[in-house]
DNA sequence: TAAGATTGAATTATCAATCTTC
DNA sequence: GAAGATTGATAATTCAATCTTA
């Protein structure tokens, strides 16, 4: 049962992204927390975090997207090893325009099924697995958080 | 929150199998499936369906079993398009070698950071999203979910 | 023709090694 | 040397095309 939950429902999403903007989901979330970000900037290893993937992955991620012209590399302010990467307005608009499919999709699979109550406990109950299984994660995301559990939860 | 629980806890579900008997959750499942088989043989169809993989997915995986000599593979009784999948002792064993291991993983992962109450209400909610998301599984599938749930489920 | 299943090519992920900068 | 990040090789997944049998 926890195996479909892991297999089956990120495998639907994954190809209802892929068919509208040909991403899959962690990639879909790259973007997303790239455009939450003031300047649309974040370091690679605060990315990777945010998008809870490894630094390899999310390098390769990033690769891809600059060759499609959705994002730009540079080195950071100050120090030239901590390299930061940048959505581009192309980046944003492929976003823009996957977001409210995207969204909604999720809404279907995952929160149509529960009542109010369940939608709730089920936002309480991964927050705290996500925050056990990673308690420094917790504290860079403490921010974001709230609005992720807004955003994906009709409750 | 929804993504982490899809990337990070699958792929530190993963990265343990792997160390273990190098295979992954998806893998994993498809011979703890055929484990609990009587005559631990099962249609790719329907095993396909039981691990939450497409077919494609499943007949990459049963070539790599093949090699490793942990399943066979024969024509099924009766009608010689119905290929049927069985698990040997060498693949039964090194699935309950890496069982507990496995199993415990999950626990601490996934249901430690729960109180009785958040665990019960979890299974209630997998279920459900689960069962909406594709009906017809669930049919398939009603005889092992409750095994399924006591198994991973301390509550 | 359609259901059940396999195959090979292209894409993506993982792992280990490497590179650069502090 | 260690943190931040990239690269290339290996392995797994997906997708589309194909094959076989009812």
């Amino acid at each position: 049962l926890l195996v479909g939950f892991f297999e089956s429902v990120p495998s639907m999403i994954d190809a209802q992204l892929k068919s509208e903007i040909g991403v899959n989901l962690f990639e879909y979330t790259v973007l997303a927390m790239l455009s939450e970000e003031a300047g649309r900037t974040l370091q690679m290893t605060a990315l990777a975090a945010a998008s809870f993937g490894s630094i390899s992955r999310l390098s390769h991620a990033v690769s891809r997207f600059e060759k499609r012209g959705w994002v730009t590399k540079e080195a950071g302010e100050g120090s030239r090893r901590h390299n930061v990467v940048t959505l581009t307005d192309e980046g944003y608009e492929a976003l823009a325009a996957a977001a409210p499919t995207h969204i909604s999709e999720v809404r279907r699979l995952i929160f149509d099924p529960l009542t109010a109550d369940e939608a709730s406990s089920l936002s309480t109950i991964l927050h705290k697995i996500i925050g056990a299984s990673d308690p420094e994660l917790q504290d860079v995301l403490a921010d974001k958080i709230p609005d992720i559990i807004k955003r994906n939860n009709p409750a």
